[in-house]
DNA sequence: GCCAACGTTGGC
DNA sequence: GCCAACGTTGGC
């Protein structure tokens, strides 16, 4: 099956593409949507690739892209009830939610904004631009993932101008 | 099954 | 901090 493509959504404040070039990789937890879950438990392949989104940032922006390296596995934070992820109704037995491992790749040169996406005219389709859009994994299509890479990796996108 | 109330996401 | 849009819950 053909490698297919996503887009990540982490708050840099708990969660940054810095903090994943460090750790190298990381379960991707904390998932509570069932959308986004379904995207991990029944698409993502091994191989797949994302980009790492940072929301509720200064400005939003796509920062990096990741591989995902492992299939979805149960996530631990929803039997922890000290976490904030906890969910009682999950048991080990009949875990509810998932998440997948991912691995670093890369950091772009630059951060590719919201705002520049979201002017840019091949981009208008785009799932994180639609209109009250708030999955925080959802796909996104090879030409778009591409778009976006190339913008990242300029550093000087004005200079066009 | 409907829908109001509530909680969350996330841009601004 | 505000609030629009969305998802979930629970009464009926």
């Amino acid at each position: 099956m053909a490698k297919r493509f996503w887009l990540m959504k982490s708050e840099p404040s708990s969660f940054s593409i810095d903090d994943l070039r460090q750790k190298k990789t990381t379960l991707w937890d904390g998932v509570r949507n069932y959308q986004a879950r379904n995207f991990m438990t029944n698409e993502m392949k091994v191989g797949d690739e994302a980009l790492f989104y940072h929301s509720n940032a200064d400005p939003p922006a796509a920062v990096g892209v990741m591989t995902i390296s492992g299939a979805a596995e149960p996530d631990p934070t929803q039997f922890d009830s000290e976490d904030s992820h906890y969910d009682p109704k999950a048991t080990p037995g009949r875990p509810i939610w998932y998440g997948v491992r991912v691995k670093f790749k890369s950091k772009f040169a630059r951060p590719v904004s919201l705002p520049e996406m979201r002017s840019h005219k091949a981009l208008q389709k785009m799932v994180l631009l639609q209109k009250g859009s708030r999955l925080s994994i959802q796909p996104v299509t090879e030409k778009e993932f591409e778009i976006v890479c190339k913008l990242g990796s300029k550093k000087n996108p004005e200079s066009k101008k």
